[in-house]
Parts: C-alpha cells; structure tokens; sequence
DNA sequence: TATTGTTATACTCTATAACTATA
DNA sequence: TATAGTTATAGAGTATAACAATA
C-alpha cells in the first residue's frame, strides 16, 4: 500500500531536487552554446514559425522587455532575425535564421542538449515514464506559484 | 500498456516544466520574505545545527563566495549569527537566531511555504505520490548536468 | 603548502519605469 | 487612448580571480 505523502515532505523534496536544478542549469555556458530561454525562442520560433515579441514573452511567461533582452542576443548572434509586421508598423516580426536552426541541431551547444543527453545516459524507461508523468505536475505547480 | 517514452519528449517536457519553476521561483521576493537559497541554508542550521561557510556551499553545491553572499544578507538581517571556531582561527561557525528560526515558521515569508501551500490547495494524494517519485530522479538529472 | 574565508568584479535572467511610435 | 516595442536601470543568484589569515 502506498502511503500518502505529507506535504512538508513532498515541498522538501521538491525543493531540493528542483533548486539543484535552477543552480545547475543557470550555471554560465560556454562560448556560442544555448542558454535555456534562448533554446526555448528558437524552438517556438521553427515549429510556430515567424511571430512578434508579444507573443513570444506570452508563450514563456515572461515580460516584454525580458523577452527582448533575449531576443536582442540572439539577433546580434545571427540566430533570428527581425523584419517589420506587413501591415502594423508598431510590430516587428521574428523568425529564426538558418544559422539558428543550424545552432538548435547541434547535438552539444544547449542546456536543452544536455538535458537529453544526461537522461538518455542515466535513466532507465521506467524512470523516464515517471518523469514523463511529473512533468505536467510540476509545471502545473509552477503555474500556481 | 504504458509506451516507452522517446527521450526527446520527455527532455521537451522537463525544460517546459522546470523552466517555467525557474522563472516563477526566481521572481522577485516582497520585502522581508526568504529566498530559495535563503530558506535552504536557514533550514539546515535549523536541522543540522551550527557550520561552516565550507560546508553549506557544499551542501547546496554552490561556491563559497556565493555562500557568503547569501550568508551576509541573511546575517545583516539578523538571522543567523558569526561566531569564531573554538580551535581553528581560519574557520567561522554559522548558526541560527531565534529572528531566523521565527522567519522559517512564518508560513508565507518563503517561497518554500508558497510551494507548500500550492501543493496543499491544487493536487491530490495520488499527484503528490507521483511529485514525491520524480524528485530524487530530478535530483538525479540535476546532479548529471 | 593547503585550507578557510573575504572582497572585487562580472554574467545571466529577470523585473519595473519611462519613453517612442503607431493604431 | 490603447497597443507594440525599446531603452535605462536594478536586483537576485550565481561564477572566477585575487587576496589575507591560519593550519
């Protein structure tokens, strides 16, 4: 029979396990690697195509501004590029260079990479079920934070 | 019959979900509220009694410089104490006041409460089984990264 | 020499505030 | 007025490098 876990220890274990990884992954990249916000715009901008700020910042909780920031380094990185919204001139619309999509390929230059890396290593498919089935919770859990 | 699950989902899944948990826990804390690594340290003199900056970093896997700079805001704010090592001149012990362990009872000066409490309202007995499985096996990630 | 710790500096990712330009 | 976006500034949490003090 399995016992219900209390709270505190749930929030405990959690805690741990995901504050390791918010200091493991924000951990400084080496040269011209992906950082996780950058993989993640590259990624919405090849599989969503071509859209504005807004809706990027939207898609990653995130503020305008912050989304920005990030655009702004992957533009001048030759990663994505910017042209203006055919017919409202406040927009600007971004799309993801070949250069980019070349960058997403590399199997080494992202945290994203990595990540699938060290699971494809270390974790066997039963694990990987159970991970498949937190994830969900656990974004879910951020969702209400 | 559960399906084996294809490294790449479960990678794209974990990113979106600790992604999101990164971004949510990193924002800015009101006025007097503790920090991840904040309430982390405070937990573990609370728990494990008074120790060194050497030992915390390494408990939580950051250097001693960044330890030091979580450990002068929190000694500034006069929740954790300094005192010289008996026998070595080298060493300071660190250890909790009764300010800090007050600030660790408060039920929502901390993001570690705020998690507790989003787990307690949103999820059920059998959600909180499948979050209590999946922490030791992101700390597991984490630790590979 | 090795260990413990501090200070100085910089980086990433985010935020808020204030602004410009267009609708 | 409202919306899209940029620029300026700041803050948290980390890192590396260089140093001082003690073992």
């Amino acid at each position: 029979m399995t016992k219900i876990p209390e709270i505190a220890d749930v929030a405990a274990a959690l805690q741990l396990s995901i504050g390791l990884c918010i200091r493991r992954i924000r951990q400084p990249l080496a040269e011209g690697e992906l950082s996780l916000p950058e993989a993640s715009v590259l990624k919405r901008l090849e599989f969503g195509g071509p859209t504005t700020v807004t809706e990027l910042a939207k898609a990653d909780q995130i503020t305008v501004q912050s989304m920005g920031t990030t655009l702004s380094a992957l533009e001048s990185r030759g990663l994505v590029e910017r042209h203006p919204h055919p017919s409202d001139g406040r927009r600007s619309v971004l799309s993801i260079t070949k250069t980019g999509l070349r960058a997403l390929e590399n199997k080494h230059n992202s945290r994203s990479q990595q990540v699938a890396n060290a699971l494809s290593e270390g974790f066997s498919p039963s694990e990987l079920q159970q991970l498949m089935v937190a994830a969900p919770l656990i974004e879910r859990l951020a969702q209400s934070l």
